[in-house]
DNA sequence: GCAAAAGTGTTGGGGATACACCCATGG
DNA sequence: CCATGGGTGTATCCCCAACACTTTTGC
């Protein structure tokens, strides 16, 4: 590490931001806000917040959580920084994001609308300002990753839900169908689920089991992964 | 993104780090030096420079290159930044170390020594300065990842190379021992080796089929990752 | 009555693992 | 002559992929 004299490199800024991934039950959404003042004015843009010199990146999100959807009840993980020198016009700002996954509820819908905040489908993302389309692909990389290798549904779904409804979150995620047999069979010889006994009736009228997953193994899944793929 | 006053945020200083795998046909190893100037003066620590405003993370992690093994032909991959509050007593320093992996000939050695660099073997990394073991641990989960996962071999062997030595490399990186015959036969199914039809005499006296990787697949290979695991 | 969704088994193939011996060389 | 390392084949098992029909309900 080069010695030097503090004003010639504390001079960059830092920011974190975040690629909040929602399941509705039938479909994944990424929460974009607009960009209130200038640059890009009006811009799509991933929800952001520059980071105090005594602030953790954790505390940072954590605000920008609040500000939002109004609670901190996701699961987050650091994405690679963004620090291309020009991304910003104003000076040198790196971008720190996280991947933040959770189920996508009524109540948070209209909590990111009272904020400024927007709900949009996961295949269908607009043009955005800076690098946060690189930002959010690199974000569904991520995801893609996830879901094949380990266990994600804990962290968007309710406690308790049906084989369909886990099933429509990997087809969102992997843009793939998969064959109802196939997946059950996977599903059950991992371990993951444990049947509640109870029923649901879906909005389509039908009866559907409830499941749960397993937390100790759950655990263990999400350390290890699987040994099979998705 | 909060609009403000630029002094209350450019104010953090940017780091990178390298990890630099090198495999010596034998054993792996990472270069590490020791720190020249307080704080930490003489502790063990991963090569760090700090980022200038205008320079790119690669730029500057291309000059440590230069600085220690003098010469830039290594596989490098961004990780995540490091950017706990207090990890740096001089002020908010935000690391952003990178992963290397190449291969390690005599040259790199007396380099690095004439660099006052060493190249110190993975399995016995010492207690280092800030939180640059933390650095490494993570490097080296990347690391088992990507052997697991992806072909690593063109970026840390000769390009002539037995078969022997190969899986060397991944039992080094992966800390555990492969039967002979299903790790051959899991190699070749790959299709990833072509048979050059040389032989070379290994250190050990006995005749050794050389064999080199096919580029287009291995291409192929690094971008979408095995279907199998290691 | 018909469209849509929940639920359920079998078969075949391919890859992973476990396992042992021959031969050539250096010492 | 013996220790070391290069090289090779088989049998088993398990996981994966492909594939179709019944039942119930809403409309």
């Amino acid at each position: 590490m080069i010695q030097t004299n503090k004003a010639e490199y504390f001079n960059v800024a830092l920011a974190t931001g975040i690629v909040l991934f929602g399941f509705d039950l039938e479909n994944l959404k990424i929460m974009l806000t607009r960009k209130k003042d200038d640059p890009y004015k009006g811009a799509w843009v991933i929800p952001s917040r520059y980071v105090k010199a005594d602030e953790s990146l954790e505390e940072n999100i954590k605000i920008l959580l609040l500000q939002t959807i109004e609670h901190e009840d996701v699961y987050l993980e650091q994405l690679n920084a963004f620090a291309k020198v020009y991304r910003n016009p104003i000076g040198r700002v790196v971008n720190i994001p996280f991947y933040g996954l959770m189920q996508l509820t009524e109540k948070e819908q209209k909590n990111a609308e009272k904020n400024g905040c927007k709900w949009i489908n996961y295949h269908d993302i607009p043009p955005m300002a800076f690098d946060h389309n690189e930002i959010i692909d690199y974000a569904k990389e991520r995801l893609k990753r996830r879901v094949k290798r380990r266990p994600v549904g804990f962290n968007s779904l309710p406690k308790e839900f049906t084989l369909t409804q886990l099933q429509t979150l990997y087809e969102q995620a992997l843009n793939k169908t998969f064959d109802k047999r196939n997946f059950r069979k996977k599903i059950f010889n991992s371990e993951l689920l444990v049947d509640t006994g109870k029923t649901t009736i879906t909005p389509q009228g039908k009866e559907s089991k409830l499941y749960r997953f397993d937390e100790e193994k759950y655990e263990k899944m999400s350390l290890k992964g699987y040994d099979f793929l998705f």
